[in-house]
DNA sequence: ATGATATTTGACACCGGTGTCATAATGTCA
DNA sequence: TGACATTATGACACCGGTGTCAAATATCAT
C-alpha cells in the first residue's frame, strides 16, 4: 500500500497541493467545483494528513499533557477523564506522566518530558498545582499550563478549584450537628494544599460552634489507605476514644472502617466515619461513607478547556473559579 | 527568548547542521574534538532538539496508545503504570485513549486517533484485546500493536497474557477444599475473553472434584461493581443460600460482602466470597477478600516493551506469553 | 613519497504539511 | 468596454530535523 501524502492527492486531482492544503482546511478562497473534487480525491485516496508534518509547519503537536503524582487511582481516573473530555472536544490527545514530586529532577523530567514529545500545554494536578518551581520552570519555558485544585494566587494562570474548606467545614458542622464533639481528624499529605485548607475547614467548624480543639485528636496521614491504617490505630487507641473521624480522604477513611470493624466496633453506633472526595470506595464499602463530593471531572475538564482555549487564542483572558463541593452522608455518620 | 533550532547551534558551532545532527544522535565519525565542541554549544545555547521536526524526518513520534473500555479503575491505573513504565524505559510516552468497544463508531474512532496523532505503536487491553475487528483494521493499517490479556489465538502478533483459567481452577479448588460444594459465581462481561476463561476454570475445578454444576448458581455480571450488587442480590436471595461466592473480579465480590454485611449475614462464617484480581479493594475491606493477583503491571510492561522492540526493529520476533496467576487467601474465605 | 583505505565533514534533497505573495481568473460598475 | 476590486490558484520558501552521497582529510602499508 502506497503512503498517500498531500502531493500525491494534488497531482491525482490536478491542482496545487497548497489548494489541496486549502481544503484540507476548511480555508475560505477555493471553488465549490475545486473543494468538490478534492473532496472526492480525498475519499478515493483514504488520504489521512500527517498529523506530524502538520505540528511541525504550525509549530503545535495537539496533545495536552497531564502531570500527577496521588496515591489515589480513583483520583487518578477522574482527574484524566474530565481531562480527555475536554480534549477531544476540540480535536487534541492526552498524554500522561506521573512523576514524583520530591527529589530534585522534576525539572529535570519534566524537561525531559517537553523534549521527547512537545506538548501544546499542560495540566498540573495535586501536588504539582501547587509546586512554585514547577510553574515558574513552565513560565520562562513559555509553555501553557492550567492549574487543578490548586491553592496558589496568582491571576495570570487558569486555575479551577473546588472549595476544600467550605467542604471540610461544612462536613464537621454536620458532625457537630450529630451530637460529636471529639471528632478526630487525620490529615492529608502536607505537599497538598487541600491538606491544610481541610484542616482548618475542620478548626474553623469547631471553632464556631464552640469546641475546644484538641491538638491530640489529630493524626498525620498522607492519602493513601495504608496511613490511613496507621492513623486509625493512633485515634482508635486513645482512651478516651473519641466519637467521630474525620478523614482528609476517602481511603484513609475506609482504612480507619476497617480497623473498627476488626475491632468489633460497630460503626455508626459506637464510632461515626466521614472522609473526603466521593471516591468509588465511600459506596463500595459497608457502612457507605459520609464524605464531601468534590467535582474532580468537572474541576479538570474546566481547566483543560481553558489551556485549549488559550492556546488556540493566547491573547484570551484565563480565570480562576472556585467550583462547590457538596456533602453526601451516608450510613457511616449518626447521632452518637 | 529567541528559538534555538539545529540551524543556530550549527552556525555558532561553526559546523554543518549535519554534523550537529550527528552529535545529538551519537553517531559515529565525528571528532572528538568536533563533538565536544558542539556539546559545548548545546550547553551554551539550552538547545532542545524539536520532537515534531525529528518526528517528520524519522516518520516517528515516539508515542505509543492505549486502549482501553474496562470499568474498573484500578484495572486501568495497572495497565497504565505498567505501559509507562516500559514507556519510559525507551523515551517514550503513553497517550490514553478510553473508547467504547461498542457501538459501530470503534473504528472510525480509533481512525481519528490515528489521524489526530500519529502514533507508533498501539498497546490493546481488554477488551480490545479480544476485537477481531479492531485487529484486522490495524493490520490493514499497518499499525503495530500489542494484546494483553487476550485470548484470540495470533502467533503474529504481541500478546501478553496471565491464566485466567488456571487462576479460577484454583481458587474454586482452594473453596472446595474448604469444605464448599454450593458455590455460586458471578461471570463478568460477555464482551471480555476472560470471562469464559474463568468461568470455565470454576466448572473444571467442580467437575473434578466430581461436584455438579448447578447453572442456577451462576448469576451474570459485566464486572463492574453495580453488576455485582444486582447479582448478589440473585445469590443472596436463593434458597438455600449457597455456602460460597466466587466472583469473577473484586468489585463485584465487594458489592457481594456489602449486601451480606448489610443483611447481618458474617463473613466468613455464614458465607465465604472470593473474587479475582488482586485489585487494591480487596485489601481495603474487612474482612479482606481472597482472591486471584494477576500481574497486570508485568503483563502490560512485557507487552508494551515487546511492541517498542518490534517498532525499533520490525524483523523482531514477536511471541506470545502467559504469566502466572496466583492466589492470595484472605480473611474472606473459610472452611464451612 | 605514493597510492589505497578509513574517517570526518558538509551540500543538498527530503519528510509532509503551512504561510506568503504574486499571478490568473472572474465579477462589478461607470 | 475598460478600469478596478475581488476571488481563486499556484510557485516557492519554510518548519527543524534526518538520509544520501560525494568531497576533504587523516591513516597506513609499501
Amino acid at each position: 500500500m502506497k503512503k498517500v501524502t498531500i502531493n500525491s492527492v494534488a497531482e491525482y486531482a490536478g491542482v496545487s497541493k497548497k489548494t489541496v492544503s486549502r481544503v484540507l482546511n476548511n480555508e475560505p478562497n477555493v471553488s465549490p467545483a475545486t473543494r468538490e473534487k478534492v473532496l472526492k480525491v480525498f475519499k478515493e485516496l483514504d488520504y489521512k494528513p500527517n498529523p506530524i508534518a502538520r505540528g511541525l509547519a504550525r509549530n503545535k503537536s495537539f496533545i495536552i499533557g497531564c502531570l500527577y503524582d496521588n496515591p489515589s487511582k480513583s483520583y487518578i481516573t477522574r482527574v484524566q477523564s474530565g481531562a480527555l473530555e475536554a480534549c477531544h472536544k476540540f480535536n487534541y490527545n492526552l498524554l500522561i506522566h506521573p512523576c514524583e514530586l520530591r527529589g530534585t529532577e522534576l525539572i529535570e523530567n519534566v524537561g525531559q518530558l517537553l523534549t521527547t514529545s512537545r506538548l501544546d500545554g499542560l495540566v498540573l494536578t495535586p501536588p504539582f498545582s501547587d509546586s512554585q518551581e514547577l510553574i515558574d520552570y513552565l513560565k520562562k519555558q513559555d509553555i501553557p499550563y492550567a492549574r487543578v485544585a490548586s491553592a496558589i494566587q496568582d491571576d495570570s494562570s487558569i486555575s479551577v478549584r473546588s472549595n476544600d474548606e467550605q467542604g471540610a467545614f461544612e462536613l464537621t458542622e454536620h458532625l457537630i450537628s450529630l451530637g460529636h464533639k471529639d471528632i478526630a481528624f487525620i490529615k492529608g499529605h502536607p505537599d497538598h494544599s487541600a491538606t491544610e485548607k481541610r484542616f482548618s475547614g475542620y478548626r474553623n467548624a469547631l471553632m464556631k460552634h464552640g469546641i475546644d480543639f484538641k491538638a491530640h485528636l489529630v493524626a498525620e496521614g498522607n492519602f493513601s489507605y495504608h496511613s490511613g491504617a496507621d492513623s486509625a490505630k493512633e485515634i482508635l487507641d486513645l482512651d478516651p476514644m473519641p466519637t467521630a473521624v474525620f478523614a482528609s480522604n476517602d481511603y484513609m477513611a475506609a482504612a480507619v472502617l476497617k480497623l473498627a470493624t476488626q475491632r468489633q466496633l460497630k460503626v455508626p453506633q459506637d464510632i461515626s466515619i466521614a472522609g473526603f472526595d466521593n471516591a468509588p470506595i465511600a459506596r463500595h464499602i459497608w457502612p457507605g461513607l459520609t464524605t464531601i463530593a468534590q467535582p474532580v471531572e468537572e474541576m479538570t475538564r474546566q481547566a483543560v478547556e481553558q489551556l485549549i482555549m488559550q492556546i488556540s487564542d493566547p491573547s484570551t483572558e484565563v480565570y480562576q473559579k472556585v467550583l462547590e463541593a457538596k456533602l453526601i452522608t451516608r450510613e457511616s455518620t449518626a447521632a452518637r
